[in-house]
DNA sequence: CGCAGTTTTGATGGACCTCAAAGACCGTGG
DNA sequence: CCACGGTCTTTGAGGTCCATCAAAACTGCG
């Protein structure tokens, strides 16, 4: 892994300034995590952590996506969660990591030192404050994501991480999601299925089957295209008005 | 409901007081609590919320057991949560119910109007703090069972989420988990349904293969005596020293 | 007893998994 | 330039686990 790339970047200038957890940090509050932060950067398919890895840091995603996972003896693997710009690694008052967190795509995070930050949490009330609204957020999507593993057929599991990712693409474009819509699809087959609780085969079936049918088109293998927003939320099986906040 | 039951119980004396979301306050942020403070007791069966509801307080669960699901427009329900005593409902910063909430058994809740404790939320850092590691367990939780609804056949479910009331109620009387241990099985054979995302009768068939096989056996309907706790686990599919704090 | 709710058991079918092989994509090196 | 291997993806054939539909057995209660 290569240590420069973000090196002397100022907080003031980070993408995800107003998202991350230092997002309602005053200046003063703002200088003191900047002298215990530093980044890192990993290929895709690199491993960040391993489950019961002991955590020196927790980190803010600034670039690229990681993913959380747990793993049985056998090799059956579940990810648990998709770590995109914005998104927290790592908890405060826990030494070793519960799940594993790998790089999908190339990634660079802003870690803190874990001591440190665990005083800031106690002396700076704005930095406790985001992060249990992350958290609270966090656990929300974690909830809406049983959903999708217990009860939704294969199609609509596929239609289901679609949609997601088109509205996080939309947001973090600051534009909305419309007819037409374009993004790159960062998960393998591989990747898709052990979100989705599936096989990659079913993941590439379902996946021809929606391209089949009109709903969803691909250019070249990386890029989705969506001409109808709406059709597809109806795969998902979800109230087309229900509850998500974009 | 009646509303009587815990009506005049001092927080001194409450069974939840060491793990609830006021377990680390001061006997003056005590008292502001005990202000803002009321009980409600449900019955069996009765919904607590409706997803979409306003909700006017937040509350921790003092006795019972209530639990958080989703629906779909089909009728398929896929449960997210199980609330037990000293789980806390509610979230500080939205208005409206995210998730239905039902009371599974009889149950008593501890209500805080939502303004007052928001409130409270910023003045005093000790329910700040407790209420943040109580989100990040939740949200560990929540991710461990996305394994479980994902990757876990029939079998493996059952077994989990009995392994998972077993130490639970071990825990809750504050003994260890043993050979030889029974415990109330709470649930109806829809409700596991609903919270392994089966059917009632894979349910119920997988429970008859269990006792068939020796690991578990019932007396009556609603106790489950365990022989040989190191069976049932081997039969969750799970590392058997892996991960979980008891 | 008789009824409503819950649980068990049986028979059947289908959605998805497993195993297998061929095809597409991409960088490397002759 | 094309051949080559590696990785990822697609497609096919067959089998299995669990859902579905159906009915009987059990439980508690007026």
């Amino acid at each position: 892994m290569n240590e420069i790339a973000f090196d002397s970047r100022e907080c003031g200038s980070c993408p995800i300034r107003h998202r991350a957890v230092c997002a309602r940090c005053e200046p003063d509050e703002l200088d003191i995590l900047n002298n215990v932060k530093y980044y890192r950067n990993y290929e895709a398919g690199q491993p960040v952590l391993w489950a019961g890895d002991q955590m020196e840091f927790v980190a803010s995603v600034v670039k690229g996506i990681a993913s959380l996972s747990q793993t049985m003896e056998d090799g059956r693997t579940q990810m648990v969660g998709l770590l995109l710009p914005s998104d927290f690694i790592g908890r405060p008052g826990r030494d070793n990591a519960p799940f594993d967190v790998v790089a999908v795509s190339d990634l660079t995070i802003c870690c803190f030192r874990k001591r440190p930050f665990e005083e800031l949490l106690t002396t700076t009330p704005h930095i406790g404050s985001r992060l249990l609204e992350m958290t609270l957020d966090e656990l929300d999507s974690a909830r809406e994501w049983m959903l999708v593993l217990g009860r939704k057929t294969a199609r609509e599991k596929i239609a289901s991480l679609l949609a997601i990712l088109a509205r996080r693409d939309a947001s973090l474009k600051k534009r909305p999601a419309v007819n037409g819509m374009a993004f790159e699809l960062p998960l393998t087959r591989e990747a898709m299925a052990d979100y989705l609780g599936l096989t990659l085969e079913t993941v590439s079936r379902q996946i021809s089957a929606l391209k089949k049918a009109g709903i969803i088109s691909l250019e070249g293998k990386r890029r989705v295209v969506i001409p109808e927003l709406e059709i597809l939320l109806a795969e998902t099986g979800d109230d087309v008005d229900g509850g998500l906040i974009p």
